[in-house]
RNA sequence: GCCCGCUUGAUGGAAUUGGUAGACAUACAAGACUUAAAAUCUUGAGCCCUUCCGGGCGUGCCGGUUCGAGUCCGGCAGCGGGCACCA
């Protein structure tokens, strides 16, 4: 009776060695190279989900693989644990949104650690911790005194329900996410991170991450949004000002019908105060949606201002001054002519309005009627007085120059990246360390008075922000004239907490934010491993943030992560109820392919497609139960198998079953072999039998095949490539000559290759094996170049290209042998039909098409 | 609307980057072991035609380049993602 792999006792008895041996504390080490493996830190939200499973398999398997391949591997965990979660736990359950929070670390961390992580949990942080939150309120403070920091009114989401701020993903539909509320555009003072600043770099630096996937690189660069055109200056009729607008087509300049301002631009607030249609018409527009659907649904609306302005290049030429709901404020310059020739929106809104519609670029083939569709096209310019008959590229850069010289515009580039609104009205985060004074202004906390800390007795009984409710916190003496002040009671917005961790991480117990010895040792992250949903923000702000530290002196880098992989979801069936509620896949059973019942009711249960694993649609899978009935081994197996890391992976019992299978079979291969292996250590025997032989090539193919595939992240092919050798190396005839050897040796070097992906089955077979070393202190076994070129090779031979036969070859045979072979098989020969060699193609060691 | 990616058996996927398509799994079927089940082992299978031998077709669709295309080029369709009254 074949025994069982006790998974139970084993993963707990090498986590408690590892742990015990201390063999995944880091060190800076100057002798040896470095390599810096960081997955995304989690939420601490109370339990570990399928996605962190894959995300922390996929960089404990880098960090194993490196650690073999004898590099210094910095392997750190910690928690983003500031945020609005947090503070809804203490409001609804009455508990401490600092005990929710480090009651959830607590759990989480058990559960990680039973995932048998190679973590250097001795430098774990948890970003709501004074400890790390007083770095933070310090780099703040460098940054305010080198200018990257303002303070600056602007329009926000403010939800009148519960008095916030909201980002603009908690809006929906332009109602809060969680009162339902309609979303007020409120113009409030908030802080500022100067990211546009570094707008230019963060766009050119895109193109040195060779590293990242291009896919995330492209999404930056559309969110930084560089647009080339030109400042144009209209001269107000009658008065003394001028519109400045921005355009990217200063070459349409001459078919302009209108110039049209914004519901917000200040030249509109004025003509409002004196006119009450104009002042009805802004309110409309403020009132509407901001929501993609809204906005796709809208009209475009107008109101004539009567005013007129002068076109810059034409005497004589006047056009009207438009207010238009569809143009923003905090784009360009909240201003725009129109050119309905060579524009959709401004095409669509002149023919509405009845204002004229000018060509002035042909298309190619001439054609030149606007009248029902603009042209955007390249073509030539005409009716455009000294641009006529320059193309459209030529003429942008043409009337640039006249703009100037005339003093009437200037080329310019603007962003669509904006400055990062930090500031959050909300308890649980980080204060923002200042003060304001009424006689000093905003006057910055002193270093030595850090950290300002969360005041601990906090009340979330009223809507709001507790720090603003709090009876004494916010009072204070101005550092500066000792007069009585106010606190600032905003915090930072949670993804300031997580633009630097990663820094943190080389010396997480410094007095400073970092120290300069280990950052500059560690930093950038070689390897880091998330999410794709963090392409744009978190890496972004990031990459700033990076800036900023080498800016004030922190780091000496710009980059924080020199290579970047994204891992796909974990996907699931949903499945719903007859009464059509939410069902958890434990309380349903599949009958046959097409009968599915709810275990309670008995009643049948309509099948959801496979999607995102969520909480909201019940289709997700403990971990930790998983865990506890196949084992932490099988469960980071599934995650590399099959598919690809980056793409979505289906959870599947069945799959976790074939993992769980393949790991009971190699601890029965090694631990109860039908026939006992060689003795550990064994010289090689003088000669192998042709299989033995073909085996151990096949050991040395898969060695250099797997760690080739690790290192390109295809962690599937590399599952695939040792099942394959394990099959080998099961089939292998014990009786042949030095198969023994072959298989002592062939599962030894498995056994290693298997070690990153499965290690506590890794330690439990390197000892059955005979060794008392631990197998995660190994080195990767090394492929024999030798091995790894067969002597004889199966070539295949087609006629008129199609597969005909195959036959075997010395390595590097001549063209003559190879094609007499060929030509023989009988196979061959019928296909040929008895027809003469037209012509005859043989590529080395690969291929011979006969072309009859 | 703009930009990107993907499309291979029943399913997940593999294919040395132009050279034997379907590795490795999962599911399925048949068989062995078992009183039975589980576990394990063996065998089968892309589709179609054929009693055997064998043949034809086949990587979303149409076309092209090539001795040879899943792979390169052009067009189309479907699915997915990002951005979006961005001037």
């Amino acid at each position: 009776m074949a025994g069982r792999y006790n998974f139970t006792e084993s993963e707990a008895k090498w986590q408690k060695r590892w742990d015990d041996d201390g063999v995944f504390r880091a060190a800076v080490d100057k002798s040896r190279p470095k390599y810096y493996v960081l997955e995304m830190f989690p939420y601490p939200s109370g339990r570990i989900h399928m996605g962190h499973v894959r995300n922390y398999t996929l960089g404990d398997v880098v960090a194993r693989h490196r650690r073999a391949l004898g590099y210094n591997v910095l392997h750190p965990m910690g928690w983003d644990a500031f945020g609005l979660p947090a503070e809804n736990a203490a409001r609804d359950q009455k508990i401490h949104p600092a005990k929710w929070t480090y009651d959830n670390i607590a759990n989480m961390r058990g559960e990680l650690k039973r995932m048998g992580l190679s973590l250097d949990w001795s430098r774990e942080i948890a970003t709501c911790h004074p400890g790390y939150y007083a770095q933070q309120q310090s780099l703040f403070l460098d940054f305010f005194a080198a200018g990257l920091v303002h303070r600056k009114e602007a329009f926000v989401n403010w939800d009148p329900v519960d008095h916030t701020v909201l980002a603009n993903e908690q809006v929906i539909d332009g109602k809060g996410w969680r009162s339902g509320a309609p979303v007020e555009k409120k113009k409030l003072s908030q802080w500022f991170f100067k990211i546009t600043d570094y707008a230019d770099e963060l766009l050119d630096a895109l193109s040195t991450l060779d590293r990242w996937p291009e896919k995330v690189r492209l999404m930056q660069d559309n969110w930084i949004g560089k647009s080339s055109g030109a400042y144009v200056h209209w001269p107000v009729v009658g008065r003394s000002d001028k519109i400045q607008v921005f355009t990217t087509r200063p070459d349409t300049l001459f078919g302009a019908s209108f110039v049209a301002l914004s519901p917000d631009h200040p030249l509109t607030t004025e003509l409002a105060a004196k006119n009450p249609e104009l002042a009805a018409f802004v309110a409309k527009c403020q009132s509407m949606g901001t929501s993609a659907v809204a906005i796709e649904q809208q009209e475009k609306l107008g109101f004539d201002t009567g005013l007129k302005v002068q076109h810059p290049l034409v005497p004589g030429k006047q056009v009207p001054v438009w207010v238009a709901n569809f143009v923003l404020m905090d784009y360009g310059t909240g201003a725009i002519f129109g050119c309905p020739g060579h524009d959709q929106r401004d095409h669509d809104f002149a023919s509405k309005y009845g204002l004229p519609i000018l060509p002035v670029v042909k298309a190619p083939d001439g054609a030149a009627d606007v009248s029902k569709e603009p042209y955007v096209g390249p073509g030539t310019i005409f009716n455009s007085d000294f641009l006529d008959g320059l193309d459209v590229e030529t003429a942008k850069v043409k009337v640039g120059e006249r703009l100037k010289a005339l003093g009437a515009g200037e080329p310019t580039t603007v962003w669509r990246l904006r400055d990062w609104l930090v500031s959050r009205q909300r308890y649980w985060g980080c204060p923002i360390p200042v003060v304001h004074c009424d006689s000093c202004g905003v006057v910055p906390v002193p270093k030595d008075q850090l950290p300002v800390k969360l005041p601990d007795d906090v009340s979330f009984d009223k809507p709001g922000n507790p720090l603003d409710h709090h009876p004494t916190w916010k009072h204070v003496g101005c550092p500066k004239c000792g007069k009585p002040a106010r606190r600032e009671t905003d915090t930072f917005d949670t993804f300031v907490d997580s633009s630097w961790y990663f820094a943190r991480f080389c010396s997480p117990r410094s007095d400073k934010p970092v120290d300069n010895d280990a950052v500059d040792y560690w930093m950038g992250v070689d390897q880091y491993v998330g999410g794709v949903e963090h392409a744009i923000l978190h890496l972004l702000y990031s990459r700033f943030f990076t800036r900023a530290m080498k800016q004030t002196g922190h780091v000496k880098l710009s980059e924080p992560f020199a290579g970047l992989f994204t891992q796909g979801m974990v996907c699931h069936e949903s499945y719903k109820s007859a009464d059509g509620k939410w069902l958890y896949p434990e309380e349903i059973e599949r009958k046959s392919d097409d009968l599915v019942i709810e275990i309670a009711t008995g009643k049948p249960v309509t099948v959801g497609r496979r999607e995102v694993m969520s909480k909201s649609k019940k289709n997700v899978v403990a971990p930790v139960r998983i865990i506890g009935e196949y084992g932490a081994d099988t469960a980071r197996l599934f995650m590399l198998s099959d598919s690809p890391p980056e793409r979505d992976l289906e959870w599947s019992e069945a799959g976790v079953d074939g993992a769980f299978r393949f790991i009971q079979r190699l601890w029965r291969e090694i631990v109860e072999p039908e026939t006992p292996f060689a003795p550990k250590g064994a010289a090689k025997p003088a000669t192998l039998s042709p299989e033995a032989e073909a085996v151990w090539r096949q050991v040395h193919k898969t060695i250099a095949a797997v760690s080739e595939n690790l290192e390109g992240f295809r962690f599937n092919v590399a599952v695939a490539q040792v099942r394959t050798l394990t099959n080998a190396l099961s089939e292998l005839d014990a009786k042949a000559p030095g198969a023994d050897w072959v298989r002592r040796h062939g599962f030894e070097a498995l056994v290693k290759l298997v070690g990153p992906m499965i290690p506590h089955l890794g330690e439990e077979l390197w000892a059955a094996l005979g060794h008392n070393t631990l197998l995660t202190l190994e080195p990767w076994p090394k492929a024999d170049p030798a091995l790894l070129i067969d002597d004889t090779i199966t070539l295949a031979v087609q006629v008129n290209g199609k597969l005909r036969g195959t036959i075997d070859a010395k390595r590097d045979a001549g063209e003559d042998d190879v094609r007499e072979a060929a030509l023989a098989i009988p196979t061959v020969q019928a296909a040929m039909a008895g027809k003469p060699v037209r012509k005859l193609i043989v590529v080395k060691n690969k291929i011979v098409n006969i072309v009859v």
